[in-house]
DNA sequence: AGGGACTGTGTACGGTCGTACACAGTGCTG
DNA sequence: CAGCACTGTGTACGACCGTACACAGTCCCT
C-alpha cells in the first residue's frame, strides 16, 4: 500500500492512543484499538512501538503537558504578590471544566504507574513540573504539598461526581500557602526529619 | 465433588481477589485467577458474583476498612485538644509502613473507580468514612481537605517510591487544620461559593 | 537503470478472557 | 424412603489479545 514516508505516523499513533485512553481507559488500550483509531495497520503500531508500555509512556508524556502548560502559560500565575491560591483554584477549575479526558487521562496515568514502574518517572515528571512552577511563588516543600492537595481535590471531584468547588479549593490552597514562605525559599517545613 | 455447603466460600473468594489484586493489580484480576487463588472452581466465582465489577466492589469495600479501622481504632485520634496533625501523620506512616499491599490496593481500587462508575460509591464510602472520623476534631470541610491532602501525599509516596516524610505530612496537615475550627463545626471554608 | 537492503504491512497462531449452559449432587418435603 | 427443586460444577464457545513472520513496496548505491 502506498502509505510509506509518513513522518507524522508516529505522532498520529500517539494522538490516537491518547484518544483511546481518554475514551476507554488504559484497559481499553491495545495495539488493535489504537491502530483502528489512528487508521493505520496493526503492524504499524508494533513497528513504531516495541511494546504497549513504550506507547503508553509516549502518550502520557505528551498528555502531561496539559496542566503544566495551563498554569505555566503566559505566567498567569506570575507575580509573587499575586494571590496564588485564587489563581491556582481558578486554573484547576478551568482544567476540570475543559476537556474532561485530559484530567481523567492524568489520573489514569497515576493508576497505571502504581503497577508499572516504567511509568513512574512519567508520573513524577508531572508532579515535578507543577511543583517547579509553583516554587516560583512559595518554597518547594509548600509547592509539593499544593500539588498533593490539588491531586486529592481533583480525585474527589472525579470520584464523587460533585461539581468542583472553587471557593473550597481556594481556601485550602490558601491555608497551605499561609504556613509557607510567600516567595521561593527552602526548608520551611523541615522535610527530612524522622518525625 | 463434595464441596457443597461452604458458607465461607463467598468470603474466601473476596479474600482471594484481594490477594490477586495486591499481587498482580486489577489488570491481573479475572474469574480464573481468583478461582485458582481461592482454590474453587471457575464456575463458583461466576456463581457468587455475577460480574467482575461486583466482586471488585466487595473487595474494595472490605479493603476500605483498613485505614478507617486504623484511625478509628480505640479512639487513637481522640481528644479535641490532641494534636490531630501529629496523630494523623503518625497513623498515615503506620499505614504506609504496614502491609504495602493494603495501601496499594486501596489506591488501585480508588483510581479504578475513575473508569468504573459502579465503584464510585464505594470509593466515596472511604472518603466519607475517614472524613467523618476526622470531623470529630475539626469542621467537616477541613476534614474533607485533610482527606484530599492525605490522598495526595500517599499517592506521591507510592508513585515516587520516596520514603514517607512524617514531619512534612504533620506540617501540612497542621496548616490545613490551623485555618479550620479546632472542634466540629460547619461552614468554616464557606463551601458552595461561586465555584 | 538495476539490484540489494530495509521499511512497512497483512495474516496467522497460541493463549486468555468472560460467559453460557448442560449436568451432577444434595437437602427438604411428603 | 422416594422424588423434586435447587445449588454448585465442569466444559465448551466465541472474541480479543500480543506477537511472530512471510511478503510487498521503496530508496540508495553502483
Amino acid at each position: 500500500m502506498t502509505r510509506r514516508y509518513d513522518p507524522d505516523r508516529r505522532g498520529r499513533i500517539i494522538d490516537a492512543a491518547i484518544r483511546v485512553v481518554g475514551r476507554s481507559g488504559i484497559a481499553g488500550l491495545s495495539h488493535r484499538t489504537v491502530a483502528a483509531e489512528a487508521d493505520v495497520p496493526l503492524g504499524s503500531t508494533t513497528y513504531h512501538f516495541a511494546s504497549l508500555d513504550e506507547l503508553l509512556i509516549a502518550a502520557l508524556r505528551q498528555a502531561n503537558e496539559g496542566f503544566a502548560a495551563l498554569i505555566g502559560d503566559g505566567g498567569r500565575l506570575a507575580g509573587p504578590g499575586a494571590d496564588v491560591a485564587t489563581t491556582l483554584a481558578r486554573l484547576t477549575g478551568e482544567w476540570l471544566a475543559g476537556e474532561r479526558t485530559g484530567v481523567e487521562l492524568e489520573y489514569e496515568l497515576y493508576l497505571a504507574a502504581l503497577r508499572r514502574p516504567a511509568l513512574r518517572p512519567v508520573a513524577a515528571e508531572w508532579t515535578d513540573a507543577v511543583s517547579e512552577i509553583l516554587s516560583a511563588h512559595t518554597d518547594p516543600t509548600t509547592a509539593r504539598a499544593l500539588v498533593a492537595l490539588l491531586d486529592g481535590i481533583c480525585l474527589q471531584v472525579l470520584l464523587t461526581g460533585d461539581t468542583y468547588d472553587e471557593a473550597y479549593a481556594r481556601e485550602m490552597f490558601g491555608r497551605v500557602l499561609l504556613g509557607g514562605g510567600s516567595g521561593p525559599r527552602e526548608g520551611a517545613a523541615a522535610p527530612g526529619g524522622d518525625g
